[in-house]
RNA sequence: GCUGCCGUAGCUCAGUGGUAGAGCACUCCCUUGGUAAGGGAGAGGUCGACAGUUCAAUCCUGUCCGGCAGCACCA
């Protein structure tokens, strides 16, 4: 017998090996009716599979949250046998459950096309509607290789062999299409339901290994209800606007061109912000931080030291005389990184323990040749402006370093609005340098100050571990912000590095007068400028604060009879510290409004005959109807104390 | 880098084997209008580059360059 808890907290014995299905017909027809799966003490199941140990049961229905991945792996499973049916002789492969949908990889010599798509739905739909069941059985190895074998399906069996010894081999079957497959499912098709869509078409790697097979991918999603499926199609419509690209050209803030793949071509108004970001930065690392510069290019031999020669040639521009009948040949490399730069600049001359922790800052502009295909707007680029710091520092100093550190790049980003943010550790890779002692150590630290990151933020802070993803040269924390539409962006990071200041032979005079390697700790808040500016650019939808706003305000005049009062406006305006521009153009107001709003300004201040005569401006909000009618000089006083940065604020309501 | 798709005016996009079109933007003229498009005229293009097929290529084929989506990569 098996004792099985209910939500409700009843509690009852039923024959051991009854099934989930059994237990609710028992309950009610209509419980079973409109039952997809259970859950065992949280753990998901086959309705059907039997039970043969006791525990917390409930029954799902397919409104309950767990069900919606069911809802899209079965939907993945449909999508192929709809594909194996329209095309028979396609392999399938692998479909997975992903963050708003799922996907199925084909291994066709024909790839998909958007047009295959609604065929592909369509043929999905009669499948649904067929609401086959779906029963999983037991095979033993050998069986499912040779059924598979058979087939022709040799990816499949490629997946059996990958499946460890001591787990069964469970196969679903919905009609007479059946799938290799770890489960669990819903009862049937029909319970898919009619809330999907497929998404697009693309190529992905057999097992994500760039030299194996390319597959043909088709994503798709699928909700529970159709009014959920409406409104995530309608948030990719809203993410799709927010696009920097699209801003960024509709602001005139930058632009791309074919000459410089990869490389921004900064308008006044991008660098308007750009500028206005180092400014913040700048201010915030007063006091704490010495603000250095190194080199563009260095001799090669200095990056074969560091090992970025070794490690990512295939990434960095090299860099030599163009004459042609120079005897001078050496090689340069454009930097990739800030740090062996750094590492120059405490290695000229002694230092003292006293010195440290000395942190040396730089907005340092490098150069990586990245893939052609990983290119995208500001986001991946090959010029980009870091934020770079590096803090050369005792063994001791280390925790509160970092401490330090996460206390600047979580105050800079709540001052951008971002107040969602996740701080992961990434532990050693496979590929690295150092002994294990090294990274164990680094490692324990750093495993410590993450839980002091999580209790000092009173838990609003998520943590978290990568396993296997920290640099080759050392562990590190990787913050993620979410945005304003709730998508994640890692942008900052700190990395400790016992191994550079090794290979580079930096050492401080220690009390005891002897030489002491010293910790350097690399981190960026912002990452790349570019790429902060684009998720900025996102997060506020092109809206951004008055601060930060490359065109804070602009008169418009009704009438060419204001043109002086205008004039005079903006030379206030701009004695105020305001950026301002004016439109006396010969345009009606109505026109001007609708072009300052699309250009995102976001004060519009209006001047007419009547404020001309009595020295007011009517003031008009980007986004919002009608407007407040003020005298002059208090409108500006207003705007300037509005334009004053949260940082610069606080400072003022400090002192 | 790999797979697929794309490249026509500053932007968004039509279009055709006989060397091009719209809307917006731009310039000029009329209009001085009170909070998201007033009217008229004009100018603007080696149809991404280079080869090939053809009497003829922006259109068909190939190569390259660039972009988009995904994959892989991201010190």
């Amino acid at each position: 017998m098996v004792a099985l808890t209910f939500p409700d907290g009843a509690r009852r014995e039923y024959q051991d090996g009854i099934s989930g299905l059994d237990i609710a017909k028992g309950i009610s027809p209509s419980l079973a009716k409109r039952t997809v799966a259970m859950a065992i003490d949280g753990d998901v199941r086959d309705l059907s599979e039997e039970i043969r140990s006791g525990g917390k049961i409930e029954f799902l229905n397919r409104e309950d949250p767990r069900a919606l991945e069911l809802i899209r792996h079965d939907c993945a499973h449909v999508l192929a046998e709809a594909v194996q049916a329209l095309w028979p002789g396609t392999q399938v492969t692998i479909g997975p459950v992903i963050d708003n949908g799922f996907y199925y990889d084909f291994f066709r010599n024909e790839p998909f096309t958007l047009d295959d798509l609604p065929v592909i739905e369509k043929k999905m739909r009669e499948i649904i509607a067929r609401d086959k069941p779906f029963t999983c059985e037991v095979w033993s190895r050998d069986e499912a290789k040779r059924v598979f074998r058979d087939k022709g399906e040799l990816f499949k069996v490629e997946l059996v062999d990958a499946i460890p010894a001591d787990q069964q081999i469970k196969i679903y079957k919905q009609g007479d299409w059946f799938d290799l497959c770890r489960g669990p499912h819903m009862t049937s098709t029909g319970k898919v339901g009619n809330a999907f869509k497929l998404m697009k078409v693309a190529g992905a790697y057999w097992r994500g290994d760039s030299n194996r097979e390319m597959l043909s991918r088709i994503y798709g999603t699928a909700f529970a209800k159709q009014e959920d499926l409406d409104a995530y199609l309608k948030q990719m419509e809203e993410a799709e606007k927010r696009d920097h690209r699209k801003l960024g050209r509709e602001m005139d803030l930058f632009h791309f061109q074919e000459e410089g793949p990869g490389v921004v071509f900064w308008h006044a108004k991008g660098w308007t912000i750009f500028q206005e970001l180092i400014a913040y930065m700048r201010r915030r690392l007063k006091g704490t931080y010495q603000e250095v510069n190194a080199p563009q290019l260095l001799d090669k031999s200095l990056w074969e030291t560091s090992g970025h020669w070794g490690w990512f040639r295939e990434n960095m521009f090299m860099a030599r005389s163009a004459g042609e009948a120079t005897d001078d040949d050496r090689v340069f490399a454009i930097k990739p990184m800030n740090c062996p730069g750094h590492i120059q600049i405490f290695k000229h001359g002694l230092k003292s323990y006293r010195e440290l922790p000395m942190r040396l800052a730089e907005f340092g502009l490098v150069h990586r040749y990245e893939p052609s295909g990983a290119l995208h707007g500001l986001m991946r680029v090959r010029g980009f402006t870091q934020d770079d710091a590096h803090v050369f520092c005792t063994d001791e100093q280390m925790a509160s370093e970092c401490l330090r550190i996460n206390d600047l790049i979580l105050s800079t980003y709540a001052d951008f609005g971002f107040e969602e943010v996740v701080v992961k550790l990434s532990t050693r890779p496979d590929k690295r340098v150092g002994t294990d002692a090294m990274w164990d150590r680094a490692e324990a630290i750093m495993t410590k100050v993450l839980g002091d990151i999580s209790t000092r933020s009173g838990g609003r802070i998520k943590t978290g571990i990568n396993p296997g993803e920290g640099a080759f040269y050392g562990p590190k924390f990787e913050y993620i912000l979410r945005d304003a539409i709730g998508r994640d962006w890692q942008c900052g990071t700190t990395q400790v590095d016992f191994n550079l200041p090794e290979r580079f032979g930096a050492f401080y005079i220690d009390h005891d007068g002897s030489k002491q390697p010293p910790v350097m700790i690399h981190r960026a808040i912002c990452g790349s400028m570019e790429r902060f500016l684009g998720v900025l650019i996102e997060h506020f939808a092109g809206h951004f604060p008055l601060w930060l706003s490359p065109v804070q305000a602009v008169v418009a005049t009704i009438t060419s009879d204001a043109d002086e009062y205008a004039k005079e406006m903006t030379a206030a305006a701009l004695r105020a510290g305001l950026r301002v521009e004016s439109d006396l153009r010969n345009e009606k107001i109505n026109y001007k409004v609708r072009e300052h709003s699309h250009a995102k300004v976001p004060v519009l201040l209006v001047v007419g005959r009547k404020e001309a005569a009595e020295r007011t401006v009517s003031i008009r909000r980007l986004g919002k109807e009608g407007q407040q009618v003020m005298p002059l000089e208090a409108a500006l006083a207003m705007l300037a104390d509005e334009a004053v940065p949260p940082d610069v604020r606080r400072l003022r309501q400090a002192a």
